[in-house]
DNA sequence: CTTGACCTTCCAACTACTGGAAGGTTGACT
DNA sequence: AGTCAACCTTCCAGTAGTTGGAAGGTCAAG
């Protein structure tokens, strides 16, 4: 199958199938004479692989340690573990920033009128940190 | 004051001072006669702001009109409201995609016993999207 | 043999910086 | 005056992960 179905199939863009194996994340695909690039239901397959991950949040270069792992039937199961575990620390991390931010614009909403009158505590408290002016 | 200094007391490095000034964030500085770019408390005050916005998660070009509605006398306090509640709904919406990150990752991690043995949940999990085959 | 869908490569843009090279300015100390 | 470090300048490139678009080649149907 052509790039075109390969991307339908596994929910990743022709484009950056192309940008994956240009970054080596996955093997160069075989050519057709005329040059198309060619695909197989086990690329299908690693590619769907490696969208998942993604969507994961695991990084490029994380989702090539992570089929590394899948390839190899070797593998002890604790190297997959501790990658994981980074990324839910890392996403943790996260969380808990998004979280202050939102507490601190709500807090600097609750302030704020809202209407026509030009007094807005959102931007006092952005220009004195906190200390809402008033 | 020269760009080291504003840099020190704004949080914001030169680097990055200048390229707000490239962008157009904020406007370019005067110059010395040596070419150095010269600040003062108002400059300062100013960097303060946008280090604060930007912290809070605002793109560059939202905190472009935060920083032209602070310093419009005029501009009415709902226009900065609506900007925080985007930002917010934002926030929202990223926490809930992290949220679900993490259960699904913690999920295959559980499966996982994470030794020596090459059987990987988390794996199996990726390649076929839940349904962790076993 | 033409048409249109699909494919190719390559370059550029996006966000928000950051690093580094090559070179100019300042101010203090000798 | 000379010199040195610390500072500043501009400009180019790189980061992550695509995406968009241009210019052109391939393929299958009609």
């Amino acid at each position: 199958m052509n790039i075109g179905a390969a991307a339908r199939q596994s929910g990743v863009s022709a484009k950056t199938i192309r940008y994956y194996e240009s970054v080596g994340l996955i093997a160069p695909a075989d050519r057709t004479a005329g040059g198309y690039r060619v695909y197989d239901r086990r690329d299908v397959e690693t590619l769907r692989f490696v969208q998942r991950a993604r969507s994961l949040g695991f990084s490029v270069e994380e989702v090539g340690s992570l089929l590394a792992l899948w390839q190899d039937r070797q593998r002890s199961s604790a190297e997959v573990k501790a990658l994981a575990r980074r990324r839910v620390e890392e996403i943790d991390r996260k969380i808990a920033e998004l979280t202050e931010m939102r507490a601190t614009l709500t807090h600097l909403m609750e302030r704020c009128h809202g209407d026509e009158r030009p007094d807005c505590p959102i931007l006092t408290g952005l220009a004195g940190a906190g200390k809402a002016e008033r």
